[in-house]
DNA sequence: GGAGTTCGCATACC
DNA sequence: ACAGGTATGCGAACTCC
């Protein structure tokens, strides 16, 4: 079962190296030759022999190799679902493939070249189909060194690799890390403890002695040079940090991990340990070849390790999971308190400067905490990670870094062979550029609401409505065309870059449909499985389709996408208005008053009607929808309540809150879900809302307003409550405009504290003069007393003012009365 | 120097 | 750079007199 793949090149050829576990839970190790190639199309009147001719004379010069064609096949392929004839080329090095059809891009006959941008590992899997952690027979021979030694692991040479129908599941050996530093800047301080975390016995088998690895229970180690009496026997003391590095590479190499886990270790541990290595003249040889790890370049670099796959859990959840949390920062500790239900111990890092022993102890319980925590968040992580890469067919190294159009790009690359598809090129840095210069096009449709307190609602909304609107026309980039017909299906006419006109999608469906609609149900039968067989596994594969769907509309729009099609995304977008606004019709018409609408979803009042009414309706709209379009219900609510603009006229949109008939509350938009308000204005709020949705009226709401007004004017309050927390987005030095916030960061740092990027910045508004708010700016160690007058004007009265006017009460004064009355 | 307006920015909804 | 557009609303920074 192959885990880890890579390449290597032994005397100018392409090998793949692949890492993982034999039947008997062995690690092993099976190196596959690879043929590099790519697709030549040609025009329609070219001469073949004649290309094929000129194509068999290049030959490319590099430094350390010569790249040769080794040999060409002329087939009938299909290009964006078009008939084309194409020379498959076939070349010795595949860095090369490149150049080489740079080198007869200008041929004769030659209309375009494709598939030289794909990544090897890619292209191996795509044609040769050995996917990631599926089970496979190789037959071939042990190998000698090809380049690449591995120590203590079986090598082979693969002549013939072929798919096994067993469901032997997989699991995999975690071993979790993390490290303690004194500088939070890479390579700037030391690093004081690391620790390590795995439960042995578990599966695989790992080399007996050395730390007891193979046995039952927990494994775990704090590493560290610092001294300290009293320490619990997890705790191993180094030398020195040189001594500390070794011993890590040590435990984790032995081991035997499939896979290494930290949170945001790509960014932060891996490469401090890099560099401490590197500092401390230590061999970073982590890793089966002993190599240590490398770094792909990135916005965030990539710490690959061989044979051990290296996950960042911080980004697999930042780029695919983090949607379906509640949590408001992707923290180790509020992720594991959602995921995990976990509450991990703090340390009050201004401790560090006088540690004594009890300090130490400590501090290495947290430094052991965060890897457990990071083991545990793994194992309720890893089911959809797995089956991420069973569906992408991707390695779990790269799913768990891909974010989610590359993702919907890979599931497509990699069934492309079945429609006999040759891939569409990467765009290149101008055409990103030139798409994002086409600025944005119209978007969904939402609808001003009244304001004004309802009873008796019903929400309508269309499942995966992009996804089935895209399935059900053909939206795509293959099936585009300027001009319609009998054969095409016709978009609502929508103004596309200044012009108001219609554009066409052939009937015939493309792979694109195609893709998205097997994904479309796949999803469906998997949610049924989960529904019937609730656990990790079927609620994670049901849980990727449903992903998968939900980004193909986005990648379509997507500057970086290789079917990226504006005309798609932009008439999916006419569409989506076009059937929202359609149904609103159908359902005023049979005598309804609409509340509400956001793109894909429509809430109305039942008024006098039944529940049967109700669905009598749906059912019918539904007879008339094209397609796998689909109206769904969402739920029936007792009441809900929408609000005025601040300062504007009209309804505020995207701002309400439902009330369903077993008093559940649903809170949208308002304050309350907004990390940046202060704790006082968002539990107020929330309070405010949920007693006017439960009462039907805002007498208890008024007074709870009217007490916490007058705690916070007698300094009850306690300062906890009223932090604001704001995201610092970019280096402190790019911002044009300095927001509060940013007045905070500068201050933390003018106090050593260390900012960067993405941080949650807190602060409270504190008494003073200055005319900006930022100028009384405090951070929660400052001796300053809370701005009453902030909090009441800027906070809680913007945050409760427009739901008292519903009911036509006016909150200014209570808000503000005493206050004008000291005045005077 | 104050009032009014625009713009930058963060964060939400779907 | 790494799915899209729509929307609210604060606070700073500008314009204008």
């Amino acid at each position: 079962m192959p885990v880890d793949y890579d390449y290597f090149d032994f005397d100018g050829r392409n090998y793949v190296r692949m890492i993982g576990r034999d039947g008997d839970g062995k690690k092993v190790c099976v190196v596959d030759s690879y043929d590099a190639n790519f697709y030549v199309i040609l025009k329609r009147d070219a001469d073949v022999d004649k290309v094929v001719k000129k194509i068999k004379g290049v030959e490319i010069r590099q430094a350390s190799r010569v790249t040769k064609v080794l040999r060409t096949e002329v087939l009938n392929k299909k290009f964006l679902g078009k008939a084309v004839r194409a020379i498959r080329v076939f070349v010795t090095n595949h860095k090369d493939a490149h150049d080489v059809a740079s080198a007869i891009g200008d041929l004769d006959g030659v209309d375009k070249r494709r598939e030289y941008d794909i990544p090897l590992v890619t292209k191996y899997i795509k044609e040769k189909g050995v996917e990631p952690l599926g089970w496979y027979t190789v037959r071939g021979q042990r190998t000698e060194d090809r380049g690449q030694a591995i120590e203590g692991i079986d090598c082979y040479l693969a002549d013939e690799i072929e798919p096994l129908k067993i469901k032997k599941e997989f699991v995999p050996r975690i071993l979790a890390y993390d490290i303690e530093t004194d500088d939070r800047e890479i390579g700037k301080g030391e690093i004081l403890c690391i620790s390590v975390f795995g439960m042995s016995g578990c599966r695989g088998v790992g080399r007996r002695g050395k730390c007891g690895v193979v046995g039952s229970g927990e494994f775990k180690k704090v590493l560290t040079w610092k001294k300290c009496k009293g320490a619990p026997e997890y705790v191993e003391f180094c030398k020195d940090e040189a001594d500390m590095i070794e011993k890590f590479i040590e435990h984790v190499n032995d081991y035997d991990a499939d896979i290494l886990t930290g949170y945001f270790s790509d960014g932060f541990d891996l490469p401090y340990l890099k560099a401490a290595a590197d500092k401390n003249g230590v061999e970073f040889g982590l890793g089966v070849d002993g190599r240590g790890p490398s770094f792909t370049r990135g916005r965030i670099p990539s710490g690959k390790i061989a044979g051990i796959v290296h996950i960042d859990l911080y980004r697999f959840i930042d780029a695919v999971f983090s949607q379906y949390l509640q949590s408001e920062t992707l923290s180790l500790n509020e992720v594991a308190k959602e995921l995990v239900g976990e509450i991990k111990e703090d340390f009050d890092f201004s401790r560090l400067s006088d540690m004594r022993d009890l300090d130490w102890r400590d501090f290495f319980s947290y430094n052991l905490q965060d890897s457990v925590v990071t083991y545990k968040l793994m194992g309720k992580v890893w089911p959809d990670i797995l089956e991420f890469s069973r569906i992408v067919k991707e390695p779990v190294f790269d799913v768990t870094r891909d974010r989610m159009a590359t993702h919907v790009e890979n599931y497509i690359l990699h069934n492309l062979d079945r429609f006999g598809e040759i891939a569409e090129k990467r765009p290149v840095y101008n055409e990103m550029n030139e798409r994002k210069a086409k600025g944005k096009f119209e978007g969904a449709f939402v609808f001003e609401p009244k304001p004004g307190l309802y009873e008796n609602l019903v929400m309508f909304d269309f499942t995966s409505m992009h996804a089935s609107i895209i399935v059900s026309f053909n939206v795509s980039k293959l099936s585009f065309s300027e001009k319609g017909g009998k054969d095409f299906y016709e978009s609502p006419k929508f103004d596309l870059d200044g012009e108001k006109r219609k554009i066409y999608f052939e009937k015939k469906i493309g792979f694109f449909a195609t893709l998205l609609s097997e994904i479309v149900e796949k999803r469906k039968k998997y949610k049924g499985e989960y529904n019937k067989n609730k656990n990790a596994m079927t609620k994670a594969r049901s849980n990727a389709y449903k992903l998968l769907a939900n980004a193909s509309f986005g990648y379509q729009g997507f500057f970086g996408a290789r079917y990226y099609s504006r005309e798609a995304a932009a008439a999916t977008l006419a569409f989506v208005r076009k059937y929202t606004h359609d149904t609103i019709d159908i359902i005023k018409k049979a005598g309804y008053t609409i509340v509400y609408s956001d793109t894909d979803s429509i809430a109305f009042l039942i008024g006098g009607k039944t529940k049967g009414d109700i669905l009598k309706l749906l059912k019918k709209i539904n007879k008339g929808l094209p397609g796998i379009m689909e109206l769904d219900l969402e739920d029936f609510y007792r009441r809900g309540l929408f609000v005025l603009k601040r300062g504007g006229v009209g309804g505020a949109k995207k701002k309400y809150a439902l009330v369903d008939n077993k008093g559940k509350i649903k809170i949208r938009g308002f304050e309350t879900v907004r990390r940046d308000w202060c704790r006082l204005t968002r539990n107020l709020q929330s309070e405010i809302l949920t007693k006017i949705l439960e009462n039907g009226n805002e007498k208890a709401a008024l007074k709870l307003l009217k007490k916490v007004v007058e705690d916070l004017r007698k300094r009850k309050v306690g300062l906890d409550e009223l932090m604001i927390r704001t995201q610092l987005r970019r280096p402190i030095g790019e911002y044009v405009s300095e927001g509060p916030h940013v007045v905070a960061a500068k201050k933390m740092e003018a106090q050593g504290v260390p900012v960067s990027t993405g941080m949650l910045i807190e602060y409270f508004i504190g008494e003073g003069s200055g005319k900006r708010i930022g100028d009384r700016v405090c951070l929660a160690g400052d001796k300053v007393s809370y701005d009453i007058d902030y909090y009441l004007k800027n906070q809680i009265l913007p945050a409760v003012e427009n739901i008292f006017e519903v009911f036509g009460v006016d909150v200014k004064s209570v808000v503000e009365g005493s206050e004008q009355k000291r005045l005077f």
